[in-house]
DNA sequence: TTGCGAAGTGTTATAATAGTACATTTCGCA
DNA sequence: TGCGAAATGTACTATTATAACACTTCGCAA
């Protein structure tokens, strides 16, 4: 059980070696399925693959054109399905503010995730979000509102594109 | 300055006034646009009394056809400036889980809200958030983020339509 | 008061995102 | 081996959102 800690997430937006976190990440996410006997096939596995080497937020026709590309199906169902699992099984998460999904980078965390989007390099990053999922169960019960789950996504800017710090955005998208 | 209190937010998952509170909040919004110089013609007049009037999220395409009807250009864009300009002023919100708009109900208030969508009869209560807007700056003060704004939408069950509670949903949909 | 530039409105057209329905195949397992 | 459930692939459609451009209206300065 690896918590996420402010400095993993601070990683997200840091170059660094994608395909060795990829591959942590990725090894995680076979661990859950076979200990929860989750079906991992060839286009679920394949998306949420496509996910953590782009590592960042893509949408889902973004992902549907390398489906194609590689002899899966073409048509749009073909990636909503494949993504619409990983989401339902905390492999990946649904980023309502791009139209977008990212693969979940703590598979084997029990966790609220919160986004944080750089507005300028359009990179996201994965945090734990225990305290404000907190705040907001209190605010909920203030109003006697039972909270299910909460979408908590920030917009800013990124370290590596602020103003007199790091140059270039490390994802130009 | 009326800042909204729980008992506010609460407020919007019980049988009210609608056209009460509507009012305040129509006259709260021309009492801004009076103040800051912004032009609340008849277009983006409307729509902010149809979302009023409805008190409860409505799709561009719901605007739409209501503006049609009344003789209005019938075309999405002319839903989509009149919403965003609400939207940009702080008029209206967006709420992106469910992609649609609803009315500020507290338009002279500077606020960051955070939104209770009921599962069961989509009603959406907008409240005060600043506790987790304080506590989501602070997340990404550790990752070197800066925050501009944060989306805070929590889904779930209202009081309304909580079992064993009161029986009807306030808002059939 | 005229007339200029900016803002607003309306229209056509199209892009981008998402889902339904149904036939076929594959998988797990009795 | 073969049954039922799950997964896949396809055609088709629905929903949400923008781009581009013509025309009108508004605020304001000459």
């Amino acid at each position: 059980m690896t918590a996420p800690t402010p400095s993993d997430t601070a990683a997200a937006f840091e170059r660094h070696d994608h395909s060795h976190c990829a591959g942590a990440v990725m090894q995680a996410a076979e661990g859950r399925a076979r200990a929860e006997g989750l079906r991992l096939t060839p286009v679920r596995r394949r998306v949420l693959e496509i996910l953590l080497e782009e590592h960042r937020a893509l949408g889902a026709y973004d992902i549907l054109d390398r489906l194609k590309a590689e002899g899966f199906g073409h048509q749009p169902p073909v990636a909503y399905r494949a993504l619409d699992f990983l989401v339902e099984h905390g492999l990946a998460h649904r980023i309502r503010r791009l139209n977008a999904f990212a693969a979940c980078m703590h598979p084997d965390t029990d966790h609220a995730p919160a986004f944080f989007i750089c507005a300028q390099c359009s990179a996201v990053a994965e945090s734990a979000a225990t305290p404000l999922r907190d705040a907001a169960q209190a605010a909920g019960l203030a109003i006697g509102f039972t909270i299910e789950r909460v979408t908590i996504e920030a917009i800013g800017t990124c370290p590596a594109c602020h103003p007199g710090t790091a140059p270039s955005p490390q994802v130009p998208s």
